[in-house]
DNA sequence: ACCTAGCATGAGATCGATTTCATAATCCCT
DNA sequence: AGGGATTATGAAATCGATCTCATGCTAGGT
């Protein structure tokens, strides 16, 4: 391969002068950098970032990991990236951990191996590669957390309100006349999930419903959505509303629903959390609470150039926002006043 | 930071031997080797893989180009890819290209940049910039291709045979007996799309019903499936089965026939290609052919890196099994014998 | 006891681009 | 015309790990 040397003597200048052409064109001569870019074309070169990366330190990557790529969720929420990242002029490392606390340990590892300048976790667990990254270097360490928020872990993250969003879905379930309502939980060891239960619980005391919300637990998953709707399908008295935690177990439930012969949404109200695209194409269009994906993603990278670039004191939480979305999926409780069936209005 | 002569002062021993302990720790004694990992271990060393690479021309990266990363598809052909990575010790570093050429010609742009090892490319285009590689270096260009299979490209690549899955789709509908069948293509400049074309004509022709068989285009995403199905709708004859060229074009199909109520399957059969996922969670689920994502994906990353150990002198093109899977979404055509309804089972 | 083969180790070159520092060339002002 | 400032360029050091080659050492064979 022609390397800057090739290029220097081709052009008759030093390596240096050739090198400037490349990385401070304005420290060269008009006419000098013509002959080196003339070169450059004619040979088809090209740098070699990884020379260039010794010298500098600076790889321009970013590693992100995913806890599922194959989770629509995080698609969005990674195509975010992807776009902010591209944009500043940094190359993404994509990282797919399955869930598995040892995959996520390599893929911090790459940060020490100066493998990339930053790194962005979706995940919840925070490495403990990384954790002592951010014991030296506190809030200067170039990691950021996306989608669930730790206070504690003092790493910068984005994400929406979740207990917030919890409340406002159960809100409205109570006020559309349903009692007996039942939570699709995440992950236990989630702060997402417990989030959003805080928020779910809360919405229940204030309606003096505490006692008859229950719980299943899920893994975000179509598949354990199902299994956790039958579960509960089983229950005296059977819960009228259903609020899953992701999209996915939403659809779950739905098909569970429709093997066990329960209308939905007239005998079973369903909602869901995230609005994946596919929400608006179930049957019936599912009622939803849509997270701003690709902008927490944007969002993550943002707050990561932040701190890669110096400027950035303490760890940011930067909060988005949510939308309740109203489509199809929920129906009258047993307990609605005849006038009242509620907003069925889908807006965009 | 510590580096390599850190620890090689700390434990009393060259930089080379240290090194050695790392890189190729047969070659060091025990006692000394047992001393350097001490104190690699004490001091918190990790190697810095920037400057390995420059010495040693590795990167142990590979690329991997996407058309559309929040695609179901993809997401799950790079699940696959990911894994055999990760085994075959390489990280992925991933690119969205959403089907611009000109981000694919940017991550192309990175292999001569010596950024990765070699590139996996899933969309349909070859960039330039990789054109020019592949006329250097022919069949040792670190280039490999998937889900899309063009022959003169001289790239070697993992997919499905498209065409002969077509025609078992068509073959099917036919015998189910429909008569006026339409297609719901991808995008038309892919070869992907070309060949289920070719093999659904083919079924058509072999049944005489060429002249019956009519086309719409869309981009594989559900809403240009509905897009499409509303136009087909309006056809004289409407008709009677739609074989979407991807589940979320059906997807959005079914959608479509809800809106017009038009019932599925009893009057429109609709048939997916690729089993994502959520195939099998619509109203009614898909009938569809099965493409092995994951393993495309496994496969095209041992292409690639047949081609990087050296051993591989022409360009291999691995076309891996599909499956039809019958689900509900197809019912009996007009033309159906009263016996035969045809299977309905559904086999995992 | 001597020789050879093989093992363990270190010195130093190397990968390719960048950057510091010094020098040469040019410019502008008094 | 002279001097200080400014601009353009080159020589050489540098980033950190690896690898070649040379050397010293040990073991085993005769």
């Amino acid at each position: 391969m022609t390397t800057i040397r090739d290029v220097a003597t081709a052009a008759g200048v030093s390596r240096a002068t050739a090198a400037r052409v490349l990385s401070n064109p304005e420290l060269v001569a008009e006419t000098t950098r013509l002959r080196v870019l003339e070169v450059v074309q004619r040979l088809g070169y090209s740098r070699n970032s990884v020379a260039a990366s010794l010298r500098t330190t600076r790889t321009g990557r970013i590693i992100v990991t995913v806890p599922d790529i194959s989770n629509p969720f995080f698609s969005r929420v990674i195509r975010g990236v992807e776009e902010a990242a591209q944009e500043a002029g940094y190359a993404v490392l994509l990282g797919d951990t399955r869930n598995e606390r040892e995959r996520e340990e390599q893929y911090a590892e790459m940060l020490n191996r100066r493998e990339a300048d930053g790194i962005i976790f979706l995940g919840h667990r925070l490495p403990t590669t990384l954790a002592r990254v951010l014991d030296r270097d506190g809030s200067r360490a170039p990691i950021v957390n996306g989608c669930e928020f730790t206070p504690s872990l003092g790493v910068s993250s984005a994400h929406i309100d979740n207990a917030g969003a919890a409340y406002e879905v159960m809100d409205s379930l109570y006020a559309m006349g349903h009692r007996d309502v039942a939570l699709v939980l995440g992950p236990q060891d989630s702060p997402l999930t417990r989030d959003r239960l805080i928020g779910a619980q809360r919405a229940a005391e204030d309606r003096g419903l505490i006692g008859r919300l229950v719980v299943e637990t899920g893994d975000f998953s179509v598949e354990s959505g199902r299994r956790a709707a039958n579960l509960l399908f089983a229950r005296t008295p059977r819960p009228t509303a259903i609020f899953c935690f992701s999209d996915e177990m939403a659809i779950g439930t739905i098909a569970a629903a429709r093997s066990a012969q329960i209308a939905c949404p007239e005998a079973l109200s369903v909602v869901g959390f995230d609005d994946i695209q596919m929400a608006r194409y179930v049957d019936p269009p599912l009622t939803t609470i849509r997270q701003p994906m690709a902008e927490i993603g944007r969002k993550t990278v943002e707050l990561l150039i932040a701190i890669l670039q110096g400027r950035q004191s303490a760890p940011v939480s930067a909060t988005l926002p949510h939308r309740l979305i109203i489509r199809q999926s929920v129906g009258a409780g047993p307990f609605a006043r005849a006038a009242s069936t509620g907003p069925t209005d889908e807006r965009s």
